[in-house]
DNA sequence: TAATTTAATACCTTAAAAGTATTGAGATGG
DNA sequence: CCATCTCAATACTTTTAAGGTATTAAATTA
């Protein structure tokens, strides 16, 4: 069986005349006449009633170019899909955020990505740092977003923003009437500091920067999201150091303040990791609008 | 493209060897590599990621696979359904039968037929023998049942039982009291003839057994088919010659009565009816059972 | 009956797939 | 770290099969 001896059939099908076909295909009449007894051999089936007036299909050959269409329409789309996968513009791209992700410029990005391929299932998944680099070695994510990345050898990394930090603290106390809070201000006041795994992480990192300012944090409770240190913020529990993102989060009693004369590094970086040898059109083309809201939000 | 680059390709996943599924498919490795590759430039996709340790499906090559499979399948399905069409297993079959024809011989053979084919697929239309030839010509039909056939060019035909006559005869009537009739009996009663179509008929048939017997019979009334006839015989409108498939007919007032003294040619026989030149296999299927079920009921 | 039209056959040419030998690139192991 | 091994890829030749030209055979039509 061969595609080609399809083709010829359908068109001899549709002119009923070995010679018309012949012309049609830009063939002589003689191999075609040829490649259709072939296909009839290899069917063992009789697909033509050959008349005087030129070929007239049988029932069985009627019923065989039904099939020939549906072949032929099989053929196409999976080319078409094959294509479209090969671009990332199908095909399905397993991505981890970790537990405060889902606010600021995640969804927007995948907002972004879901609108110029739609035909990609995106699929999320919630994993700490650890998770996403043992995912992404196990080939179970293709991307990873999170804070505070060490170089790994065999994964890479794309910087999606750069956040300042501000000071999420009880709107009754006594700095949450200032309109910026000084750094140094900070010694005073018990530190909610998260995530609690997977280090380095934002606690060690929050630490560096009060040595850098000259004092070792006052630390109340360490916590596994920021969204657990807002709340322990609103019960009074201490201020919480967190990145310009979490302010979505507005619970009665917090406020955010900005911090100033804060150490040049007093701002974290939001990344994502991948395969560094990772080929995958589809992570390519999630890269490349990652790096068009990146560089469309700088401007 | 082309199905060998397919059935390739199909291999070369599944060994994520080149050398390996050149030795599957017995051919040597450098070919194997040239198919592949051209697939790829066809598609413009690549469909594998080369590695020092062999070949690995890219998500586009997975997707491809899924493809490949389907196609396969349906290609196999395609040559599968059309031998069966080629040998009359599969299709449809549109057959003509006639008022009364459903008593009788042909449920049974259509009974037969459709046991040994399953899948073919049976439509009856109820034609008179004009409307039958008519559709033959036109190819709505492949096979009528009638009977008393004159010969025709275009269209064979085949015996499918000869019957003998009865003489459906209210029970009231005195000579309903005998156990047979003798033929010349029929000259004193007043007669009820059927079909009034499409002669030469049974009507023309029974005025000549009459003459052969040497008296004109006293026609009451023509009917359309022998149902409306016997029912004609239960109102007391006279009696009815019937074939004797006609006695499943069992009406209240109504017996039938074997005929004695009758000339030879006192019988009806029941034909079918198809193009002379129609090669198709599901007549030559449908005419076998027939010619099977004829010498099964004369043993 | 001659001419025409159809598919089929015989024989040759061309294109493409398969084979042989070899290369090049990347990993492995002493 | 170099020799070796194992892949896929390339260069070139052979074989196979598809395509072309010329002709035939059969059947219809003028």
């Amino acid at each position: 069986m061969d595609l080609r001896k399809l083709r010829y059939f359908k068109v001899v099908a549709d002119e009923k005349h070995i010679g018309r076909a012949a012309k049609v295909l830009h063939i002589s009449q003689p191999p075609l006449t040829r490649q259709i007894h072939q296909l009839e051999e290899d069917l063992g089936v009789t697909l033509f009633n050959r008349t005087p007036k030129g070929m007239e299909l049988t029932d069985a050959g009627r019923l065989f170019r039904e099939e020939v269409n549906n072949i032929f329409g099989l053929i196409e789309q999976a080319t078409e899909r094959t294509q479209k996968a090969g671009q990332g513009r199908l095909g399905r791209l397993d991505i981890a955020i970790f537990g405060s992700g889902i606010m600021g410029d995640i969804p927007k990005i995948l907002l972004a990505f879901k609108e110029r391929y739609p035909e990609v299932n995106v699929v999320l998944h919630t994993m700490d740092k650890g998770e996403q680099i043992n995912a992404l070695r196990q080939k179970r994510i293709s991307l990873g977003f999170n804070r505070m990345l060490a170089p790994l050898p065999d994964i890479s990394s794309e910087l999606v923003t750069t956040e300042k930090l501000l000071l999420a603290i009880n709107s009754n106390h006594p700095l949450a009437a200032l309109p910026e809070i000084p750094f140094t201000e900070i010694s005073d006041i018990p530190l909610i500091l998260f995530p609690s795994s997977n280090r380095p992480n934002f606690i060690d990192k929050t630490i560096r920067l009060c040595q850098l300012s000259g004092f070792t944090p006052h630390i109340s409770q360490e916590v596994g999201d920021a969204v657990t240190g807002v709340a322990l913020v609103a019960s009074g529990f201490g201020a919480c150091l967190v990145p310009q993102s979490a302010t979505v989060l507005s619970l009665p009693g917090v406020v955010y303040k900005p911090l100033i004369d804060t150490p040049d590094e007093a701002e974290v970086d939001l990344s994502c990791i991948f395969r560094k040898e990772d080929e995958s059109p589809l992570l390519k083309a999630f890269l490349e609008i990652l790096i068009g809201y990146r560089t469309e939000k700088s401007q």
